[in-house]
DNA sequence: CAGCCTTTTTTGACTCGGTCAATTCTTCAT
DNA sequence: ATGAAGAATTGACCGAGTCAAAAAAGGCTG
């Protein structure tokens, strides 16, 4: 007889034991973390009372997740060096701008959740709850901006040892930047209660027309007042 | 008899002695954190200490400063504003990221703090305390960019009531992405000792650079790889 | 299946950032 | 001078995060 809360998720196959239960565990205490921040927000939940409900002692919260802000943050961040890798495995002749807009269009149809468009039940409370508490929406953006930004800006610099520096960083900036205007927009259409599928097609084209905003540049766009 | 250290810092006009004691009270505890801090590093330097050295009690400290960061990032955030600002009082007919690039070129040309480019040292302790510390750099990076961000969209928005909100957000991370680039190249030969009046004549260029491939796009950059 | 070895978990004590309520001290206006 | 208002201090408190050492559990060997 196994609990249904321990029942085996996704790709539990070469797994010993030992490393199956640190799965569970790490997930179990997620879970409960995710729970309580959803019932009574972030800072309305002490870590004691998370290792409570995971039925674990409170250092071991601290010892599968570096710190209380990790709870939420971590599964968005492993998405971090994903850019990069794009761009570094991309198809010969193919342009930076053309892999990143094509690798996200590809995220967007498989409902990623990294894109913002996921019907989730668990993703959507990570999400909801990350814009309703400052310091996670902070590093939330930091995430994607920050560290994103050197690890692309590096990977820019690599491949082209020509270009200097600062062309490197304006460009991933750039890049990183429409990426992360879509998400939150798609995040934001997703905490409107709006179905995933509903919006994939508005979702795409918005992709669509900002990358090619930042392909061909703003031109002379504000020059006019309200 | 006045002692040196409290001696009076600029426009401390109008001010009755209530309020001139509590901003040398202000500085006497930033000064003291930012020494302490260049000597030893944010994170081996507890508020006690800061206090103790101010001569204040640690409360008072929190009274000033709302954290421990806020003793390093408050003075930079006071800029956070900035740019909504620029584009909002810009002069008519001219384009938003005209408007902006000026700014900056002027802010370069007054060695502002802001743009990286200072041989203040204060300003330069603090620089570098920010880049050698992760959790500083994380925030300083966010108040450049995410809150920056959200201010500027919204006045985007403000102005054009036709354009949407997805399209605000892309331009303004844009804008601010390239004017984030920028300070930090700046703040980067800061550090590694070069004076700010011997760098300007590089910064203006690569200002006017930086802002035109925003301007014109990125077309297809990166088409060819390493 | 017994027992050793390694890894994980727990325990308890500790530091530090940050908050709160009540008290004392200082400045200012009458 | 004296009382009202605001600022600083005090001391107690909470929660996050760390550390060292003990206890428990899995894995491996005979």
């Amino acid at each position: 007889m196994v609990k249904s809360s321990e029942t085996a998720t996704a790709a539990e196959d070469g797994l010993s034991l030992r490393e199956r239960k640190k799965r569970r565990t790490a997930i179990r205490i997620w879970r409960s973390a995710i729970t309580l921040f959803a019932e009574r927000g972030f800072d309305e939940v002490s870590v004691a009372e998370i290792a409570a409900a995971a039925e674990v002692s409170k250092m071991t919260v601290f010892n599968y997740f570096p710190s209380k802000e990790d709870l939420v943050m971590a599964p968005m961040e492993q998405h971090t060096g994903e850019p990069a890798e794009v761009v570094r495995e991309r198809a010969p002749g193919t342009s930076v701008l053309d892999a990143l807009r094509d690798q996200f269009l590809a995220a967007l149809a498989a409902f990623d959740p990294a894109t913002g468009l996921s019907d989730d039940p668990m993703t959507i409370a990570v999400i909801r709850l990350i814009h309703r508490t400052p310091v996670l929406a902070m590093r939330a953006s930091t995430s994607f901006t920050y560290a994103a930004n050197q690890v692309l800006a590096a990977e820019l610099l690599a491949q082209d040892p020509a270009g200097d520096r600062l062309h490197a960083q304006v460009v991933a900036s750039q890049l990183l930047g429409v990426r992360g205007a879509l998400t939150s927009e798609n995040q934001r259409r997703m905490l409107a209660g709006e179905r995933a599928a509903e919006v994939l097609p508005e979702a795409v084209e918005n992709a669509r027309r900002a990358f090619a905003l930042v392909e061909r540049g703003l031109g002379d766009y504000g020059a006019h007042r309200g």
